[in-house]
DNA sequence: CCCGAGAGTGTAATGATATAACATTTGCAA
DNA sequence: TTGCAAATGTTATATCATTACACTCTCGGG
């Protein structure tokens, strides 16, 4: 059950690698990467879907960690500033970046395929400022920030085998 | 205080022309244009901006109409669906569509504009099927159903003169 | 040495958004 | 006119997010 991404991959390596970026990222930029974030990050890469905050707590509270909501909402607002995860809007719901290294520094945009079945989610563009947006803004005088991007439709999995 | 679109309108008329619109279009698909729908249909016309449902209640309650989330919700959830209005998923929040008859019949998904300072919302493509996006999904064998594009930043007033 | 500022954390309470569930009413058609 | 489907009224609850405040820890200046 593939949750994030619809191709198989060797997921531990996969983890080891993301806080090993996380880490030099942080180190680099002079962040604290407090356990409370590292744990948080390790959680949304361990589970690899789209999850709630209210999902993560539970995991913390395994670990003997806090788990009041505001512990999980520091954390995810730490990721998502800093460019280590992202807030689906449409599904109010966290993953971790794909690729935290592809970016620059801070957090970035990309956009999401997002398969109404299963739930997956697919980090799909490094830069999302769309070509469309951008000439409809211009045309409008309007200055661009941040384009949130978010595709629902069937993963390749779900559309050739719709589950029971 | 504009709070739809960034340019000033004959804003009755603009009322009058969607409620009408809105008539037809129910009429001709054999939809219940009823007095909820019709009035929340109404109040997202004439405040012209983002709102929740619960920003919706009060001014049903006004009118002696029941005002529980439940009403709202029923009301914005038919609107949306028939594409007499849109649902911003970063706001959480809900606006009358721009111009409901330069579409087909159902929900369709448009772009928005969104000023993070005055709150302004302006819809701005007919159809927001973005080629990027598209492109990736083709290349991840994603089947797109609907896309949400939401560009936050600032509108020509608010760059020009950020508010006190 | 100490102490004051800033960042992070722990915790309780509350606010904001959305839906479930079920009884009742309405419109329409067999 | 009876019966169904759609819509509505209402209560309760689920889900998502933030406020507020006390506490700790670290680090640099006096």
């Amino acid at each position: 059950m593939p949750a994030l991404g619809f191709e198989h991959h060797d997921h531990g390596a996969c983890i080891d690698n993301a806080m090993r970026a996380a880490t030099e990222r942080c180190a680099a930029q002079g962040l604290q990467f407090t356990p409370a974030r590292r744990r948080v990050l390790e959680i949304l890469l361990k589970e690899h879907k789209a999850m709630g905050a209210y999902d993560i707590l539970p995991h913390l509270a395994d670990d003997g960690m806090s788990a009041q909501p505001p512990v999980a909402y520091r954390a995810l607002d730490f990721l998502v500033s800093n460019g280590l995860a992202h807030k689906i809007e449409r599904l109010n719901a966290y993953v971790a970046c794909a690729d935290p290294a592809a970016h620059g520094g801070g957090a970035h945009s990309p956009a999401f395929l997002i398969c109404r079945t299963c739930g997956a989610v697919e980090e799909a563009l490094a830069e999302a400022d769309a070509s469309l947006v951008g000439a409809a803004a211009q045309r409008a005088g309007f200055t661009v920030e941040r384009v949130v991007i978010e595709a629902e439709g069937l993963c390749p999995l779900c559309a050739k085998a719709p589950p029971a």
